[in-house]
DNA sequence: GTCCAGCCGAGAGCGGTGCTCTCGAAACGT
DNA sequence: ACGTTTCGAGAGCACCGCTCTCGGCTGGAC
């Protein structure tokens, strides 16, 4: 009597089908994910699906943690990659990351940046793997700080019921981080999905050409703004 | 024989109605418009509709039009608003007014800013509504270095590409801009869009409770990239 | 004042969707 | 070997966007 007894074991292999073929149709035909049309193409019929998932919603949910996961790990490998105390090549390697994901998976990319579906309100299970990104440029700042590589902006800059906000957050991501340093972190997280939301949904269509470039450019104007320094 | 005649203008005023109850539906049902439930609200038929819109996406394309004007007349008249010398004041009243616009029509923003409608391509006719917003954040820097109130960085800063990417945009958004600081305006731009995608979309949730003040505090941090002055 | 072309709404219908329920068969654990 | 559990299939419901046809109304030219 194995813990995974081999029901179970055809059921997660089932279920991991269904991902698949469900990450599949999203990758082709957009963000409207079909039941009936993954059912289809794996040659069962549409009520089978209801086996394994209680609705289209949840499958949906399953693949956004599975895409906050991938997108978190790209993202934490790229700034594994680099050198621990060239904070700006971090930084850099770190967003590259997080685009280079997002052009190659725009439909999933869109499931998680997107607008929220309709009726769809994301469950706690995505919150875990939604922080995987912001907790790595956190970690950034935490690391320059902790080698005295970096110097936090002065406090003094922000309206209290901001620095409030900001204290309860470091509590959670980075214990210690300065206010002012975790607020101008933010500014550069929002900048980066921004840059990212822009390209993605056709906003720099007829204005910027060399987009690689651009982004680079503007993810080193915040990394002035944070204060990040390049290789000592 | 009037220009509009009256057939013409129950027509016109069919579609007004039609325009009225979608973006009725849009505020209260969410993203995902049934022109079956508009017809139902208007006591017709679904079929009928299509005497106005030949499609859904047609009608989706006349919303998306009319919220963008309307997006774009509030961030101008906030600009408009403010002292002209005031360049910082001009960037805070556009940026709350794209803001307070976006919080209170969080569907139709969505529509606007969130991930694009799978089938869905643009057409011509949005490109320019769609330009207002940022046109009227690009005017506030013209104005301040037209009056010299406003400093452009050097422009040694930007790569070749990326200069000559935004010398072509400034062409035709404000001849002779620098191309440095319109880099640094559409940095603005990106952030802007993105802290209201941000907050829109759930992401400060349990993060960020003093919303005002600190959307404020963000795109102050972006004045201050941008280097846009105080009252004088 | 007549009359007809043009417009309009209703209705039926097509293929699609998410989802529910029931039924029979297969496979598992005992 | 047997009873229980699980599974896929199928029919069906209400909804969707969209098409086509038909009959009535009416605006405007004569």
């Amino acid at each position: 009597m194995p813990a995974s007894s081999i029901r179970a074991r055809v059921r997660a292999e089932m279920i991991d089908e269904i991902k698949a073929v469900a990450r599949r149709h999203l990758a082709t035909d957009g963000a409207n994910l079909s039941l009936r049309g993954v059912a289809r193409d794996m040659g069962m019929v549409s009520s089978a699906i209801y086996r394994y998932f209680p609705s289209r919603d949840e499958l949906l949910t399953a693949l956004i943690i599975e895409a906050y996961d991938a997108l978190g790990a790209a993202v934490e490998t790229a700034d594994a990659g680099a050198d621990r105390r060239d904070l700006r090549g971090r930084w850099h390697a770190a967003c590259r990351a997080a685009r280079d994901w997002a052009l190659r998976h725009p439909a999933e990319y869109a499931l998680l940046y997107g607008s929220p579906v309709p009726g769809y309100t994301a469950p706690d299970d995505t919150i875990g793997p939604a922080q995987r990104p912001p907790t790595t440029l956190v970690a950034i700042l935490r690391d320059g700080l902790a080698a005295s590589l970096l110097t936090a902006p002065p406090g003094g800059e922000l309206p209290e019921p901001v620095r409030a906000d900001l204290a309860e957050l470091a509590d959670v991501l980075a214990p210690g981080l300065p206010e002012a340093l975790l607020a101008r972190g933010m500014a550069g997280w929002t900048q980066l999905f921004g840059l990212i939301n822009f390209e993605l949904f056709g906003r720099l269509n007829r204005a910027v050409s060399h987009r690689d470039e651009y982004f680079d450019h503007q993810t080193a104007l915040m990394a002035d703004l944070i204060g990040l320094p390049g290789p000592t």
